[in-house]
DNA sequence: CACGGGCCGACAATCGGTTGCCAAAACTAT
DNA sequence: ATAGTTTTGGCAACCGATTGTCGGCCCGTG
């Protein structure tokens, strides 16, 4: 007794502990746990409660030596997460959890060095990786997806397995939305341009206004901040349209408050979408938006990467060959951003060659 | 040759493998990494070399079974963080980073019982923890700090490590700067009930107050966010007073909004400030603050934290008894929602008793 | 030339589980 | 009662590092 006293004091209880006062041998304890039905029911009652008194906890470094297995899944995001991230992590982590799998998330520091070096710490240590919004070129993420099943979010790719919200449809309601509402020119406000999501969102833009007949416009690149977009509004002011889509809300807010500040109006003068309807109350302007079922793309990378967890433990070690992205849709929620064009069309600077 | 191939196709290779290559013991491959010295240069630079081409990356799950260190630390924060733990995060990480450290982010999910579960799925696995803004009781956390070195931020514990924002004196600066500017009815908008913060924050409100000698009141709870901030407007709006101070920036800002709604201006007819400075342009208002050194509070949580882990190493298991808290200096940003109080002073509803 | 001391590398135990294989036990069927 | 089958628990070999200990080699000095 004062042995045991000993024991569980110094340090926590290991199976072998468990074994020796059960009066069985530590491959017992062992598979009381991990393969449930392999041990005799009433062994393994009097096993769990011993264990349970003892204050047993099984250690899962050791476990995941021999298995490989440390039921741990890594996020790795850009930076620190912005409202975008967050609601993607939330659904991330609710199906990560309802799989017995806990979540890490690791921000990628601003360079594709630092992301680089982030993956590489953590892929030896987890199951599985979820890059979202990443810098790395396609290279370095095949790198990483050799070691580790991976999933990409947000980003196509044909030999890793991706994720990603349905932009160009997303794009395509937003174009007609304004159509409908009278508008015959359009201008999107670029986003960085390593953005991957940026030059997709550009690419349906063309499509989608060349399809109605519409004049293009674009500006950028435009940093996806409140202070770019006001700053692009001033470019903007040079050469209008009244219609105008943006790479995501963060830009289209910032570019309202400048418009608001050269005394253009929104909606009056100028309709605005943003993509993502992270701006929910952001600002005093409720913004129409594209928004992306954000904590779905993130639990539907959770499952695509459990599928590979499980398909990646007999054989195969890797590269299932060519994957197709599973492609989630986007809806456009209209709020009071957007109105019909105006029928006068003098008044604002520059407006230029309206076609009446 | 092919025998090298097949291995190194296969998996990763061990120390046994570049032991093998290199014709030594594996031990001395161990020692040329883990202790510089102890190895004859040559063979240690043979060794590195060989390892190098092998592409021999050392397994750190193998590594943290005998050491029981895995160069990870754990954060876990509420929820998803915002802008305030966003700042904490950035200043953490780098510290981890510069300790050789990598530090792992997992949110709390909402309720106590979910951040026990993330903080037991985690504590196996690292080398350290940080609570930011827990929601657990005190007993709870002592029970963590039992296990892992522990430290907690933004909550004062007497038996265990904490770094803290001197949110008082962060306080007396922001009562002494409304004193200035003759507001001499002061109401506090309280945050959530379980926040400790919170609680500091009234303590600290309600001592300045009586010293200078004004008039104060309280609102709340109100949950931190801009919606309830914009809600409370109205209970305000019953019994006004000139100058107010808020729980955060996220309801400060809902609160000015509130305001402006009921047709009261800021900073003409009351004057606003906001705690932790995370609303820099984020309503078209710039609001008055009180700025917490958020990157220094993550790192110093850090470098408490490996003051800790370097501190157990020895014999010491762990409690080294009472703990004082490092407390982190507060500053008060003044921005435009802030003003001397106005001379008239009817017009508004309810502006009830004021002193002159 | 012999002896003591440093330096260096190898052996083997260990961290705490997992799991293939085997044998004893229990049960079924003939 | 015997042979055949299924449970069930134990033995021991791993997983990939770390590290205490020991013996061999080389050097210097008396």
């Amino acid at each position: 007794m004062a042995d045991e006293q000993d024991a569980s004091n110094s340090t926590s209880p290991t199976i072998y502990d468990v074994a020796r006062a059960c009066g069985v041998a530590a491959s017992t304890v062992s598979r009381t746990f991990s393969r449930p039905g392999r041990v005799n029911v009433e062994t393994a009652d009097r096993i769990r409660r011993v264990a349970a008194e003892m204050g047993y906890r099984t250690n899962t470094v050791a476990r995941a030596l021999p298995t490989s297995q440390t039921a741990l899944l890594a996020m790795v995001v850009p930076t620190v997460p912005d409202r975008f991230f967050i609601e993607v992590i939330r659904g991330a982590k609710a199906a990560a959890i309802a799989a017995g799998y806990t979540l890490v998330v690791a921000d990628a520091g601003l360079s594709a060095d630092a992301e680089r070096a982030a993956v590489n710490r953590l892929i030896p240590v987890v199951d599985g990786v979820i890059l979202a919004g990443s810098l790395l070129p396609d290279s370095s993420i095949r790198v990483a997806a050799k070691q580790r099943p991976t999933v990409v979010l947000n980003r196509a790719m044909t030999d890793v397995a991706s994720v990603l919200t349905d932009s160009a449809d997303g794009m395509r309601q937003a174009v007609e939305h304004l159509t409908a509402l009278d508008h015959r020119e359009l201008t999107y406000l670029a986003g960085p341009e390593a953005s991957w999501s940026d030059g997709m969102r550009w690419r349906s833009f063309k499509v989608e206004t060349q399809r109605l007949g519409l004049r293009a416009r674009r500006i950028g690149p435009i940093a996806p901040t409140q202070a770019a977009g006001m700053a692009a509004a001033s470019t903007f002011a040079e050469q209008m349209t009244s219609g105008v889509i943006a790479f995501n809300d963060f830009i289209a807010v910032g570019f309202v408050s400048g418009l608001s500040r050269l005394g253009v109006r929104v909606p009056d003068d100028v309709s605005v979408i943003g993509f993502d309807n992270t701006a929910a109350g952001f600002s005093n302007l409720p913004l129409t938006s594209i928004a992306a079922p954000l904590p779905h793309l993130g639990g539907q990378a959770v499952r695509t990467l459990m599928r590979q967890i499980a398909a990646a433990r007999p054989g195969r070690p890797d590269a299932p060959g060519a994957v197709r992205p599973t492609r989630l849709p986007a809806q456009l929620v209209v709020r009071s951003s957007t109105a019909p064009r105006a029928r006068r069309d003098s008044n604002a600077p520059g407006s230029g060659e309206r076609a009446a």
